[in-house]
DNA sequence: TATTGTTTTTAGGTATGCCTAAAAAAAAAT
DNA sequence: ATTTTTTTTTAGGCATACCTAAAAACAATA
């Protein structure tokens, strides 16, 4: 049996991994965990008696294949979960987090298989975060903020890059959400603020909004 | 802050004070809970501190107000999930208990209020207990099992009173379910099965079928 | 290369929620 | 009323997952 501990471990682990590429060390595991670095080593160490890190002293830790196994089966619960409350029980996006964080440890696999095909098998989560596949696949769809999209080039909303409650609440009165069409009008060069068509209508969006909006090219 | 293993105990000592009215022993919560005596003695002092039970050494324990409070909302907990799994997710009233018995102790105020708003508020569960409201108030419908029920006499399918695997998928087979309207037609005093009538058909049912279907007289 | 500073590990401690074994209290039986 | 049985509590331990303080290893710099 795999503790709750234990999977906030391999979570964390995981994630940097995939941002650094190197193994992770004792203090951002204990800084992203807020614990102490000898509550991670001792922790590492018995991660490492069950086979799910690779851990050599002084020198970090990585997940062994079935520790990454584990890793993505949280994480696709997480999501899943993040989405079940944005689309069904109309969570907005910022408040899912926290809910999110405590059902992902529930353990029934049959509980995900059919909260999966409730939803009809997302690939995106509301965040526009890659929900991976029961078998652990990701689907790498390139996303770039509004910010980053040319004059005239169109797009779909994908997620956002911010979790603040202000910023999403902004764009629920501007009625943007997953899945609407935004095509870039013009760019202000004075304070890089954007002109945007949607839904048949156009909008003046800050630079600070544009670059938290994530969208998939077409 | 209370613990998963405190609210397990809370639930506990509810259900047993419910159905005997008297002070629930420490070896009938250590026998419900797999647990022993002594754990249960400890357990119980812990709550005692909390001002969750009223205890007095050798002579059981009881709910204090607010004990009774929590324990409820566990319930109310427990039984919107299950509802929401056999509903939304499909799960066979047999499978739902042990998820259920996991999603209970996920602590969100808001996640309980959204999942009630989207059952439409259901005063049962898939057993045919009530689902107490959100200020604690149970809805005491009266049910008898059909085996009591007389010739003639008509009432509506409320839950069941046993939760095993192969009485359940027989009721599926049947297509005997929630909100089934059934007439008993006639007892079979050899045996004491029954001939009842639903969906404008007839079956023949065991007693022992008959004495686990809990209907309310209309 | 020696020293200083940082990171990581070890050592020893705490709270929770279990356990067994033994003692104490209550209940039942003689 | 005394003995026997059952129930409950106390006492002392154990694993998990944390902690702080000190020691050890590593990295950076004079």
């Amino acid at each position: 049996m795999i503790t709750r501990s234990e999977e906030n471990y391999l979570k964390t682990i995981f994630s940097v991994f995939m941002q650094t590429q190197n193994n992770v060390s004792t203090n951002e595991i204990a800084n992203l965990l807020e614990t102490s670095p000898a509550s991670v080593t001792e922790m590492i160490k018995k991660l490492q008696d069950k086979n799910l890190v690779l851990y050599e002293k002084y020198n970090g830790v990585r997940l062994s294949n079935e520790g990454e196994e584990k890793a993505v089966a949280i994480i696709r619960k997480h999501r899943l979960w993040e989405t079940f409350l944005v689309r069904k029980l109309d969570f907005s996006w910022s408040e899912v987090h926290d809910v999110a964080e405590q059902l992902e440890h529930i353990k029934s696999e049959k509980l995900i298989d059919k909260l999966d095909h409730l939803l009809n098998y997302p690939k995106f989560d509301p965040h526009g975060d890659p929900i991976p596949t029961k078998t652990g696949v990701f689907n790498h769809q390139e996303r770039i903020s509004i910010f980053e999209m040319d004059i005239n080039e169109e797009g779909v909303i994908m997620g956002v890059s911010l979790d603040n409650k202000d910023f999403l609440d902004y764009l629920t009165k501007l009625k943007i959400s997953i899945g609407t069409k935004v095509k870039v009008l013009e760019q202000i060069k004075f304070d890089q603020s954007m002109k945007i068509e949607y839904d048949s209508k156009t909008e003046h969006i800050s630079k600070e909004i544009a670059e938290n909006i994530l969208i998939k090219i077409n």
